[in-house]
DNA sequence: GTCTATACACCGATAGAC
DNA sequence: GTCTATCGGTGTATAGAC
């Protein structure tokens, strides 16, 4: 399984611009045009030093999501420790930034094994600490409905700004003002911003 | 531009298998492994059979991608026109059956400029359709709140309901049912169910 | 309407020189 | 650490026989 070929260290900035490249053509092209030719020329780079600081390319694949998830990771940890939680929370994922990249790591965990356990992973991981941080929310009766759960609302958040990302990604814009002016409105009910 | 190949009929039994073909190797495998090869060989057929049909390769996906949403747009009409049509546009978008393929669609809508402008066509098309419908519920003040806009809510059921397909597909279901019950509690009091 | 044969480009991956 | 050279395989697309 595994080659005898040797392997340039982690710590080269060749490494790291190799995966800075696959997050580019993933974000411009999709993860239909990521080929090892592809990946190197968005670096500047030949084609074959791929296989020097990776096995496979899908090695590399899977160490640019690495990458990816644990950046991610860090911004909703930062946001979860601010004194307005759940309002941080919404801010992240109203960013659009990531909608892109995020979406075809997403579709491409529907068919790459390696990705699509670390999704679940990461998916279930985000959703414990939303709860466990926004949960003392819910202790007293900010809005009165038995209904709302931290669960549901750590959810809806990160399916909502994803969705709106995506489509400010490709041109739709009708009603986005209106969905952020709603989901802010229920955050404010929830989180209210003058104590 | 157009090449002068011959090529068969719209009507034809096998022109048809080649798109269901395509819909099932996205669905299986992502628009990624989309070829001539892998979609004749999921029908049974030889690949040159592909450019019999369709000048090229991407002829065949606008072609699919044509009948998908109007088979969408067909489940929708319906459940506009139901008794309770924003309990019917929810089951329409609650059902993940479409879900891996609408995403497989959608980032491909960032890369491919005949996907991408259709579906922005088709996207604020339903949003109309979806605000007119639905509109004359918030006429009464059933949640008696401003805040609630019927293109948000149109909106916030597609993204809520397309997220909760992805993740049921790739195995991610904490949350889930709290989700759900949240939605529909939400849609209770805006259609209430005993009128 | 479907087949065989074929063109030429690009793919992942490796070996070995420098 | 980066390069040239090369491999077998697969891609789109076309021409033309049946």
């Amino acid at each position: 399984m595994a080659s005898k070929r040797r392997l340039g260290l982690e710590t080269s900035k060749t490494r790291s611009a190799l995966m800075d490249a696959v997050g580019n053509v993933m974000r411009e092209d999709g993860y239909g045009a990521l080929t090892a030719r592809s990946v190197a020329e968005r670096a500047g780079l030949k084609h074959q030093l791929v296989y020097y600081y990776f096995q496979t390319l899908e090695d590399l694949l899977i160490a640019t999501y690495e990458r990816h998830i644990e950046r991610y990771l860090a911004r909703i940890e930062l946001a979860l420790e601010s004194e307005q939680p759940l309002h941080a929370f919404w801010q992240v994922h109203a960013n659009p930034t990531d909608a892109t990249l995020n979406s075809e790591f997403l579709s491409m965990a529907n068919h790459n094994e390696a990705i699509r356990t670390r999704t679940v992973e990461f998916g279930e991981h985000v959703r414990r600490l939303g709860f466990e941080k926004i949960e003392k929310l819910f202790r007293r009766p900010a809005g009165g409905q038995d209904a709302v759960n931290p669960f549901a609302v750590t959810m809806a958040i990160t399916a909502i700004g994803s969705n709106l990302g995506l489509e400010t990604a490709i041109g739709i814009t009708g009603g986005h003002t209106e969905l952020r002016a709603l989901i802010e409105w229920c955050i404010d009910q929830l989180e209210p911003t003058s104590p």
